[in-house]
DNA sequence: CCCGTGCTTGACCGAACGGTCAAGCACCCG
DNA sequence: CGGGTGCTTGACCGTTCGGTCAAGCACGGG
């Protein structure tokens, strides 16, 4: 779908982005209907077919947008840290951060996990930040900081425990309060430095 | 649905689940129809809907025989240990193991909390195990073996790291080697071990 | 003021969906 | 060997789905 949009035509795909993600969010992807969205938003379905070839491309470009805006914030939270255990912790805390602001972002990112349609689109990303946060694992090790482990699979645990409290507190069953991030920041702090002292 | 069953009735029901579940795993909840499942056991339409009352209700079937079959298995790997922290790890290792050898069950776990539909169904299974793990790491605490924290928090921690890990093996990205298994188990109680000294 | 490109309409399509049901078959018990 | 309960068939139903398209409107550049 290469189209020539003007401004009005970005603002049109930009909300049928928007009406659709929180609706996918609340609803589930499968369960929401091409109808509902363009009725949502009170226009014609061949609305919804001028911007995107199917209603999986946009979910597709969904994902897309939410792993950029991700990805930024990991960036800016890491730029200014000097150590690689500074450079961790910050990692961990804006992804947390993130991703309980991103409460609609999060939830599709759950679901497109666990189909296999989109879970390659996500891979791509999640892979990104996961070998990042290696990296300075790894340079942890280096610097003598942590004791020598698969860097990958520390990095994976991290972001394991991240998630997770972040899901429960998306399903109410917790809530955002610092104790929660600082648990979770500390357990994967602990869980990296292993038997070493901090 | 309430029917009495002869064994030849129990049989196809679980034939039914089986063949669904495999399905609903590989294809997803939702792409697959009830028509594919009859036609995969080479039965008629009216066979699904003599055992069940709808789709929904046979998924719900399904992940309630999952969770069943996990919490036996997390019951028996308990079973033995004679301290908290020996609990806890051995609870760690038994879901862990489970979920590698149960892919099936495991992505239909994954998929069903990400529905609201279903959702609930897991809650109740997931917070009895994590409740019963989080009352070994309060004994653990009131031992003096680990630091005060939030048992809760520290339990859905653990539980968040062993499954991310094992969803990667599942997706191709990790093998299940001792490995994963031992550093995703040595992450968790240091995680809880926290800065104590083991 | 007009023309072309971008945008919008909404009726329409075939296919597939979950679910129903009247009818018939299988098998066991008396 | 007859009858009743459990099981099976598959055509059928109304509905909704994702997607198409001919037609018309909006609006900025020339």
């Amino acid at each position: 779908m290469e189209r020539n949009l003007t401004q009005r035509g970005e603002e049109r795909r930009r909300q049928l982005m928007d009406f659709a993600a929180n609706r996918f969010a609340d609803n589930g992807y499968h369960p929401t209907s091409v109808a509902e969205i363009v009725e949502g938003l009170g226009v014609g379905k061949g609305v919804f077919y001028w911007y995107f070839d199917s209603k999986e491309e946009l979910l597709r470009a969904i994902l897309a947008a939410g792993q950029l805006d991700l990805r930024r914030r990991q960036r800016a939270a890491i730029t200014g840290a000097t150590t690689p255990m500074e450079r961790i912790e910050r990692g961990i805390r804006a992804s947390i951060e993130w991703s309980l602001e991103q409460r609609v972002f999060f939830r599709l990112f759950q679901f497109a996990a666990t189909d296999d349609r989109f879970a390659d689109g996500l891979r791509k990303g999640e892979q990104i930040a996961v070998r990042d946060a290696a990296r300075h694992v790894s340079d942890a090790m280096e610097a003598g900081e942590i004791p020598a482990a698969d860097p990958n699979l520390l990095a994976h645990s991290m972001l394991g425990v991240s998630t997770h409290l972040v899901q429960l507190v998306h399903r109410g069953l917790l809530e955002a309060t610092d104790e929660v991030v600082d648990t979770a920041v500390g357990f994967c702090i602990y869980g990296v430095l292993g038997q070493r002292q901090p």
